[in-house]
DNA sequence: CATGTCTTGACAACATGATTGATAGGGTTC
DNA sequence: GAACCCTATCAATCATGTTGTCAAGACATG
């Protein structure tokens, strides 16, 4: 019945509810949602109201993290640089991640260079 | 004398030390150094070490004031955009400032879309 | 039905950051 | 010599980011 081949893995489909996203992106279920207030993920929701999150919002929520965590960028200022990105209709960040690496021969898998999970012990110390 | 026509009018000639500068900009000398500390300007230098900027470090300014105060980034946010366009070798600030103005048929004569500074009454009240 | 997870909303603690201000000791310019 | 600049430090103020908690309610599954 496969349309395609594995719709399952559809990266656009809805499957995390808020406590799943929160541990894949080692971060506070409050915080997801101030992330969803601020405009800057806009998770799918169920026929009852329930926060579903794809593995784009998943990246998404990474690229978030990434900027506020590691480069020290606030809200505001991720908010300009997707802005930035919708206007220009290209992949800007990319070339922003590419701080330490320079820039490899090949790109992982990973369809746009998007900051991996590593599954930390505690999400919220 | 003149070698083109208006020598002294070239945007990257370091003419104004820092206390014009901050006028210039409505800000406070103190907050200009910490630009310079952070990376984000780096206003040329008299033999005996005094700060001189020129027009385009004034514009450089103008665009942290106009993201710092208008749309509330950090310096964090600040160095990525710069950092972004830089990588990117284009103007890619000024899709950011179309904000409310969507685009407008001509520019000004202001090279580069940049904020002009209003001067208000007091720099730091 | 009971339990667990979700919802919104509010309040707060804590740390960080942005900006301005003041001070000190010393150099530069007029 | 007065007024400006330099670096450096300390601090006050205000805003923000993140996490935490509490409340009252809706929903799903056992």
């Amino acid at each position: 019945m496969a349309t395609a081949r594995r719709p399952d893995r559809d990266p656009t489909r809805p499957v995390y509810v808020i406590s799943v996203a929160a541990t894949l992106v080692s971060a506070h279920p409050r915080t997801l949602r101030i992330y969803e207030e601020e405009g800057l993920v806009c998770p799918a929701r169920t026929p009852s109201n329930i926060r579903l999150y794809s593995e784009e919002d998943i990246r998404r929520i990474l690229w978030i993290r990434h900027l506020t965590q590691d480069r020290g960028v606030n809200l505001a200022g991720v908010r300009a640089l997707f802005e930035l990105e919708e206007r220009l209709g290209m992949r800007i960040l990319e070339a922003l991640y590419d701080e330490g690496t320079r820039r490899r021969d090949e790109e992982q898998p990973g369809e746009s260079g998007v900051p991996i999970a590593q599954d930390d012990d505690q999400p919220h110390g």
